[in-house]
DNA sequence: GACTGCTCTTGACCAAGATCAACTCGAGAA
DNA sequence: TTCTCGAGTTGATCTTGGTCAAGAGCAGTC
């Protein structure tokens, strides 16, 4: 009943010399496989040096440890460099809102800037390393090197029109549209890390997925089962194959018309970079 | 059947001394009634004035005129100085998303900053005065003025919680909750602009707000109308008085459990300040 | 291996809110 | 004043996806 994928899968981002090396070795941000997506994306040598030095390396994170906990004091943004997390508030006497995921590269903390303390927990969904930007030091060098000041401001406005894309997602899109999206925003998402768009393993549960789309964990079930009858995708426990992310994206976009040409899936805009 | 409310109302914010006078001999930061809310609050006397240099205030923009279009090239923010306006975003195939409201003192386009375009188009719902701050000329300055270069940080982080707020509600609350969150979230508003927090005029239609919440505007307009049966609130047209701000307040966060003291209606967290 | 919790799936039912349709109201124009 | 048109309201019906309940699958542990 369930198509098991076969073709060379790559699991979620791991750098690929090894959490030692990485950790020892290559902790510094010249020779960072992912330095060209993160923060220092433009900042040439001197200034990277800079950069490399106020950085604070942690120790990996194992599945489901805390990197940070809602309303504790902020100090600092962090830089994933491996794994992934997940963000989750808890606001009033309500349940849980998991606002988002962070995938290698990208930049967790940055709506705590503005407050004295981070606005939600922060949640290792595997094994995870991260690098510390103690955000005082970072302030204070974004300061000399204007690339660097830049390049978070851009960083914060794609966050903001990202958490745009998703306010429509939420208030407009079906249940189908809102996991056809998810599944197109991934794929992309991981083709910019260098991973496999069509093949990937999902660090989070089905509950994850659907509290961050707003949808019952029933719901998610039943419409990756009704993908997989379309034979969009291929779906195994946590395994995912992606069969025909063209038709996936124009489900994403909009009902399932066949307006060819609408849809551009390695869109450079697509969510999340 | 409609209750009237006869406190004395103030109608959406204006510039006290009248629009001409603001627009020439007011305009300037120094002197402007906005400027412990606006973008240079933090700024002393000098730095102020290089501030109020690089600003350029506008002609006023009527009723449906366009502040910015969709799409256009990214070139400036823009600082609210009176009355309001909506941004639209238009993607894909779908109908337009109402993504926020700008009020006085807020400002709009910071989500445009990474990209050489406007992520949605800017309409003011009424006669709205605001100053354009060119990008590169601030971004500039933010490098000689370490609190103004604070101060864009902070104000995007906020923008971005604000966001997840505004994910939270669209994705677990009740068409009840929404419309209770909206006008608690107006009110604080309101009230920190100096206005009456219990007693203002709506400039947007219901249809805007039924967009921005993610409801059909039948659905704004009954609950607008059970609200009034339970003398939550006394609507009439797009005239609001608020009678009973700390059960909304409650409505707002939760199922209207009797649980009092959880909520905070002076909170200044509350949403967009 | 069997046990223990989980995560995930599947089915039956229900309700919140969307949609469709008709009608009212109110502001501006002639 | 009356006309017109868009905004807002109200009612009837339908649909999507939530909720409840039960069972299957799987991983870690003893």
């Amino acid at each position: 009943m369930m198509f098991q994928g076969e073709r060379g899968r790559m699991s979620m981002p791991d750098i690929p010399t090894g959490n030692l090396r990485a950790l020892f070795n290559e902790a510094r941000c010249q020779t960072c496989s992912l330095s060209s997506l993160c923060l220092p994306l433009a900042l040439e040598f001197p200034d990277m040096d800079e950069f490399n030095a106020i950085i604070r390396r942690r120790t990996p994170l194992k599945k489901g440890e805390t990197l940070l906990l809602q309303d504790s004091p902020f100090t600092s943004l962090y830089a994933v460099r491996s794994g992934s997390l997940k963000q989750v508030t808890t606001e009033g006497s309500g349940e849980d809102q998991l606002t988002n995921f962070y995938l290698p590269s990208e930049l967790v903390g940055l709506d705590g800037i503005d407050e004295v303390r981070y606005p939600g927990s922060v949640i290792a969904l595997e094994t995870t390393t991260v690098c510390e930007i103690p955000f005082d030091r970072l302030d204070a060098l974004s300061q000399e090197i204007p690339e660097l000041r830049s390049q978070l401001f851009r960083t914060m406005s794609k966050e903001m029109r990202d958490d745009r894309r998703m306010m429509r997602l939420l208030s407009r899109k079906t249940a189908d549209q809102r996991l056809a999206s998810f599944f197109v925003s991934l794929s992309g998402r991981f083709r910019r890390r260098g991973y496999s768009p069509y093949s990937f393993r999902l660090s989070m549960s089905r509950a994850d997925i659907g509290n961050y789309l707003g949808l019952a964990v029933e719901t998610v079930s039943r419409i990756l089962n009704r993908f997989q009858q379309q034979t969009l995708v291929a779906v195994s426990g946590r395994e995912v194959n992606i069969l025909d992310l063209d038709t996936l994206c124009r489900v994403a976009d909009e009902k399932v018309v066949d307006s060819p040409g609408v849809c551009q899936p390695i869109s450079a805009g697509q969510s999340r970079c």
